[in-house]
DNA sequence: GTCTATATGAGGATAGAC
DNA sequence: GTCTATCCTCATATAGAC
């Protein structure tokens, strides 16, 4: 429709996203804000300050504070679901090291998204995430959850694992328990790899 | 001082707390809400909906949002702080006795104070709690890390843990994970006795 | 693309009548 | 002890100059 080419002095590159540098800056500055904060005690200001703008710059990159940690948070969670889908595919016939498999890959999220897991153990439960524009939350959700108590029960049918266990319970409590150490990251992640013994 | 007898109409029961039911209905209703939507997502307004007031009502039982908050985790650390001290006299002796005696009463505070520990896990980064407010919070902290950690240093030295542990990470993770199940809390704490074994 | 200035609204808190 | 009415502050967001 735009005839890209007949533009006079302006370099030609205003559809190669001239602004992602301020744009993945705002987005890193606000995600350990969020995370270290919270969300609501997370100003606008607080956020152009560490950007080196003022609050009224940000609207110029994002619509609103929410957006920015929509963008936060699905870049999280569709990596994610993209990661347990891959491991499923590579482990139908092994539960137990698709258990082992799931545990490790998403231990290892936590080294690029950790303040987006921090943000999400911390404000999961309050009801903004439950609100419409973060609907895809709850849907990605749903899906990595079916992928875990697949393998679960997978391994429960096959006699690998405890027959009385709840799926979807000991989905959570070890995906909150993994959660739990992007609090105190530090070293290598030794200590998960024991967990599975546990089951 | 003051001649509690003299007073002509008013019943004599001003000293003995006419207004404890109140207040016991208020912090009930605030701590359900800020562990459910965080303490700053919840409002004033919020609160005395629940309780069957207007806001402005809240500030004659309280002096602010702040110290219904305090009172809320004051009552939950001291007794922690208490049993935990309990435990600890108890079993000087015996180390592993004491570690899964600490794992067990800390699971059972979730009993009566599920959300004073989910609010504690979800502010506890947060600014507003290391303010001077809540510096009580801090240094009650501090004795419980020191009871466990002294538990853990003893079998330590008695040859009864591994050596290489730190301590200090030790009793956090456990203390996260036993969090952990003040979120899905619904059945007896079966899993949590099994945990020992990871030492 | 960033700034200045400001509209708009919400939340905590207070004063005083009842 | 609760309500009505309101103050004050601060946060998100917008408009338009540069």
């Amino acid at each position: 429709m735009v005839n890209r080419n007949s533009r006079a002095s302006a370099p030609d590159v205003a559809n190669a996203a001239p602004t992602e540098d301020r744009r993945a800056q705002i987005i890193r500055v606000s995600a350990e804000l969020f995370a270290q904060e919270g969300y609501a005690n997370t100003t606008v200001r607080m956020i152009a300050a560490r950007t080196g703008l003022l609050s009224g710059s940000l609207y110029h990159h994002f619509d609103s504070k929410d957006a920015i940690l929509e963008e936060i948070l699905r870049a999280y969670i569709f990596e994610l679901v993209e990661t347990v889908q891959g491991v499923v595919d590579e482990t139908a016939a092994d539960p137990l090291l698709g258990l082992r498999r799931l545990i490790l890959a998403t231990t290892k999220t936590i080294e690029h998204h950790g303040a987006a897991i921090r943000i999400l153990q911390n404000e999961i439960a309050t009801k903004f995430l439950q609100d419409a524009r973060f609907g895809y939350l709850i849907k990605q959700g749903d899906v990595i959850t079916g992928a875990w108590t697949g393998v679960l029960k997978t391994g429960v049918a096959k006699g690998v694992f405890n027959p009385d266990i709840d799926p979807e319970l000991v989905y959570r409590f070890v995906r909150d328990t993994i959660w739990v150490v992007a609090r105190w990251y530090r070293p290598g992640s030794r200590y998960t790899l024991d967990m599975i013994a546990e089951k």
